[in-house]
DNA sequence: GAAAAGATGCTTATGAATATCAAGAAACAG
DNA sequence: CTGTTTCTTGATATTCATAAGCATCTTTTC
């Protein structure tokens, strides 16, 4: 699978160099635009499935909400969405306890952890 | 808002009465087929969105696929995900860490885990 | 520079979930 | 019971996120 170098994907993959926080498609087409007015979104689906095959981006699946995007380089950390302001926050470490206590023969590969309730900015 | 007695929503919560597991809107579907030949799937959304609301049913998200539902009553617990077989077993017990260290001002209302890899049947 | 190989942007298709609405079934009043 | 009211149903249309098809435009290669 070669990679050619348009401006498109460059674009896109410029926004995650700044942006840290998990992006909807919509929102990763919303700041390309701002360089490439015409971009259809169907590339940016394109642009993000390749990214997650490549292993630079990472998906990020919250219960009831659609795919958002985030670098795959970020250390391994979990999800809070508050339900208010809809808003996602990053939290540091891994929320898994240690001693699951599996049934014998489940290997685990990966683990997602989405921490639901209210943000310091919602309080209540 | 009234709640009445009909045969297809008796056959939808007969079906939870019986199982346990999470089931797809259209699991429902195909289960209650047997009873109501000709039921429409819409009356099993509607049927399902209501008992969510009334608190009968508990919604299970899993990251990357659509909702499944199973009993609210059921004990506090976490789902295995088999990328393989693509079955969703129910695991005892809770897997959150006790201490999550989040920042001042979260306020946590709910948490989804669910563990990914391959169940005893898959092992590989 | 061409030609070849890929990527892009429309447009169309798919799948899950919801909305619409006429027709059917429960609840209710007598 | 029987008619009337009101809710529910099933078929269909609609929405939304995502993917597929394809002609056209860009990169890469020579
Ligand atoms: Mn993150
Ligand atoms: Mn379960
Ligand atoms: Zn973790
Ligand atoms: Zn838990």
């Amino acid at each position: 699978m070669p990679q050619r170098h348009t401006k498109q994907r460059s674009a896109i993959e410029h926004i995650f160099s700044r942006i840290e926080g998990p992006l909807s498609p919509n929102e990763v087409l919303e700041r390309a635009h701002e360089e490439i007015p015409n971009l259809g979104i169907a590339t940016v689906y394109r642009a993000l499935n390749d990214m997650v095959d490549e292993e630079t981006l990472r998906r990020v699946d919250l219960p009831g909400q659609s795919s958002r995007y985030e670098r795959a380089d970020l250390k391994h950390h979990h999800h809070f969405h508050c339900t208010k302001c809809d808003r996602v926050f990053d939290l540091d470490g891994c929320l898994l306890k240690h001693d699951l206590g599996l049934p014998k023969g489940f290997v685990v590969k990966e683990h997602d952890i989405t921490l639901t309730g209210s943000c310091p900015d919602c309080k209540g």
